[in-house]
DNA sequence: GCTTCTGTTCTTTTT
DNA sequence: GAACAGAAGC
């Protein structure tokens, strides 16, 4: 074996950490620095040069892409280099996957059914709520900040009766309700996402046995996005790296910014201390940007303390510039934005090298809208999922019903959908017996005095039901995945219900259901799974709620990326649009009322670190927002940048109109009065126009009506102006 | 049981 | 401003 191959082509950091002695590591791995590259050959190298067996190898990710591109990679790179024979494979994937996977082949242990059934987010909102009105909690009763309470408390590794004991006074109503819903869901088999890491983390406490059969097997423990891990992740990779075990993190405290949801950055610090040992290797040479980009993000991460410190650098060009652009509200943003896409296109470029980012959703609205009229192809990410849509839960949810009937959420969501008569006082008395009893509501409707409670009619109807699930298993249990899914949606009658709603949607949302069968034609159960004795019914199951599946299938090949800042995190694109870089939406608002900007900064620094080539970041005078119009001031992070890697593009307050000014009227700032006046005007905001001398433009504000209209209008070719309506003698197109 | 009205909320998102 | 949820109305 040529151990050169792997390291062939890397620089000098990157071959210290993929050939480095058996030991403790810490990768400080910056934004373009061929972080994955470094951990899969890592692994590779692990494999074929120390020997190591993969089953003794786990790998560790946050999201299933992340997991899969890492898959992919060390199959390339364990086949160029093994001759043909089997190959056994490290255990790769995401912190909940392998959880997963253990508690299944535990499940006894773990106090768990052999089917246990996943929560989401949105399952586990429903059934708090429905808990919520049956234990009679007043209408005050914050669901959300329950759920919030619960999720961080089991990644906290704590249970309700930990919190009794420390600060019982402080949450009591949420305490007692942790337990009334921990209680519910183990009744019923099912785990909620946190629930999977601490009931993973307590099996391997409890069960010693357990834990040392996994430590015998996890000789190297390698975690991706380490910055990333919250409290109970990084107890699970301590517990199953034991004293024996090797740990390798990769990881970039500066591109920590999921420390709302529990990430801790900490961790990173943590690690050193717990494993004195630890070799840190700093990957620090940016393969990605050009030196104005780099040296803006250099620059602007600076400015926040207690860094790991790490000077990312390059030996690219300078490139171009960051251009600072100062727009005079949104859609005249948008415009820019969109023209100078158009431009890129003209001359050639792609669109999919291009992409535009945002601090928050509802910042892409007007964008999407311009794209849209300009005729550029687009794509938003993050959206709805495939798996997340109610019509495709309401399908799952008969194929967990039919795997477990204790499952109550499921229960919940089909036993009346299709409507079957089964209405809400029925399933109320329903509820109210399997809570005295202790017991589940498939459960309940065998119950012996059930007939006292219940009238005969609303009785039936359930048996009814009742019948149809266990017609569905009998009958389909020895038919492929997707035959079965087709059965499961025809005869529960899903898709005559959706057929007959006259929604607009419903045409799709039973195209969605026959491609959930598609979906099931395609998913393969993994070796693995079907050596550990899960059916394929399980692991399709496990597959639909773990991965929500992007399935945002776009209609061009070539198109502009949009996204928020925090969903670009891992990608790169030639030219970058930021937009609303501003204070009050980046950083957020609330960031600067607590005064907590490092994260925001980290996100600037993501942000900035996306670009290869081009990036241009764009703020406005006035901004309509949650349908107020705004006054915003420029970023202070666009302060932070240094002068001589920017260039702006147009100065604040040069094509301001006098009367505006003198006036002392905010030209922008239309009041609602104003924009009832332009009405009836013949120009309104919006509006596409042409003129002779400046060409086609959009008006983007108007003032005063009648003779006096004044519309001010960005021409794509010739910039902002304000003209006076009855002079300039527009045409409307 | 289904539509229509009204009130409420509006960072960021993965599992 | 708009999307969503819950309640009231038919």
């Amino acid at each position: 074996m040529d151990c050169s191959l792997l390291l062939d082509g890397l620089n000098e950091a990157q071959r210290e950490a993929v050939a480095a002695p058996i030991g403790h590591y810490l990768v400080l791995a910056g934004a373009g620095s061929g972080k994955t590259r470094v951990l899969t050959y890592r692994i590779a190298w692990l494999i074929n040069i120390e020997e190591v067996a993969p089953s003794n190898i786990l790998a560790l990710t946050f999201t299933n892409k992340a997991a899969g591109e890492m898959k992919s990679r060390i199959i390339q790179t364990i086949a160029s280099y093994e001759d043909g024979s089997k190959i056994y494979f490290p255990w790769v994937g995401t912190f909940h996957h392998i959880a997963v996977r253990i508690l299944k082949m535990h499940h006894n242990d773990a106090n768990l059914p052999k089917d246990f059934q996943i929560l989401d987010t949105e399952d586990q909102k429903r059934l708090i709520k429905k808990l919520v009105k049956l234990h009679n909690y007043g209408d005050d009763f914050d669901i959300k900040k329950a759920q919030n309470f619960i999720s961080y408390q089991k990644e906290q590794g704590m249970r309700a009766d930990h919190l009794r004991a420390r600060d019982y006074h402080k949450y009591q109503e949420l305490i007692d309700f942790y337990d009334i819903y921990q209680e519910t869901c183990d009744r019923a088999g099912v785990v909620d996402f946190s629930e999977i890491l601490l009931r993973c983390y307590e099996l391997m406490l409890n069960n010693p046995t357990i834990l040392n059969y996994y430590r015998n097997k996890f000789h190297h423990i390698l975690v991706d996005e380490f910055q990333d891990t919250n409290k109970i992740q990084y107890d699970l990779i301590k517990l199953w790296a034991g004293k024996e075990n090797f740990v390798t993190i990769v990881g970039d405290d500066d591109q920590s910014i999921y420390g709302w949801r529990g990430a801790k950055i900490e961790n990173m610090q943590y690690f050193l201390q717990d494993y004195k040992g630890a070799t840190t290797i700093r990957l620090e040479q940016n393969y990605r940007s050009s030196k104005h980009i780099l040296n803006a993000a250099n620059c602007i991460i600076a400015n926040n303390d207690n860094r790991l410190g790490k000077k990312l650098w390059t030996d690219q060009t300078d490139g171009e510039k960051i251009k600072i652009y100062e727009a005079f509200n949104e859609k005249e943003e948008a415009l820019y934005i969109c023209d100078l896409i158009a431009k890129h296109h003209r001359e050639g470029g792609k669109y999919t090298d291009c992409a535009i980012l945002y601090r928050n959703n509802a910042l892409s609205r007007v964008l999407e809208e311009m794209l849209f009229n300009q005729k550029i192809p687009y794509r938003i990410y993050g959206g709805l999922r495939f798996f997340d849509r109610a019509e495709i839960k309401d399908a799952v949810a008969y194929l967990r019903l039919i795997a477990n009937r204790d499952d109550d959420v499921a229960f919940e969501r089909i036993v009346n959908t299709p409507s079957r008569k089964i209405g809400n006082s029925t399933l109320e008395t329903l509820r109210q017996i399997a809570k005295e009893e202790n017991i589940t509501m498939w459960q309940a409707i065998s119950v012996g005095n059930v007939q006292n409670r219940l009238s005969s009619r609303a009785l039936s109807a359930l048996v009814r039901f009742c019948e149809l699930i266990n017609a569905l298993d009998s009958e389909t249990a020895d038919l492929p995945l997707s035959e079965q899914i087709s059965e499961v949606i025809y005869n529960s009658g899903l898709i005559e219900h959706f057929q007959n709603q006259k929604a607009e949607k419903s045409e799709e949302r039973v195209d969605n259901l026959k491609e959930l069968v598609s979906a099931a034609l395609e998913f393969n159960i993994t070796d693995e799974e079907k050596s550990e004795g899960v059916s394929e019914l399980s692991a399709f199951l496990t597959h639909a709620q773990l991965e929500a599946g992007e399935m945002q299938a776009s209609e061009s090949s070539d198109f502009v990326s949009m996204m928020t800042l925090h969903s670009a995190k891992g990608l790169e694109f030639d030219n970058i649009f930021i937009v609303g870089v501003e204070e009050g939406i980046f950083p957020s608002q609330k960031s600067i009322d607590v005064l907590e900007l490092d994260e925001e900064r980290r996100l600037a620094y993501v942000g900035i670190t996306r670009a290869r080539k081009k990036l241009l970041l764009s703020f406005t005078e006035s901004r309509i927002l949650y349908g107020r119009s705004q006054r915003v001031l420029p970023s202070r992070f666009i302060k932070e940048l240094p002068d001589e890697d920017l260039e702006f593009v147009r100065k604040r307050g040069l094509i301001k109109p006098a009367s505006s000014i003198a006036s002392g009227v905010k030209s922008s700032t239309l009041s609602t009065a104003q924009q009832y006046q332009s009405a009836d005007n013949a120009f309104k905001t919006g509006d596409k126009v042409f003129h002779e001398k400046f060409g086609n433009g959009i008006v983007i504000n108007t003032e005063g009506n009648g003779d006096h209209l004044r519309v001010q209008i960005a021409f794509v070719q010739n910039g902002v102006k304000w003209l006076i309506a009855r002079v300039a003698n527009l045409q409307k197109k």
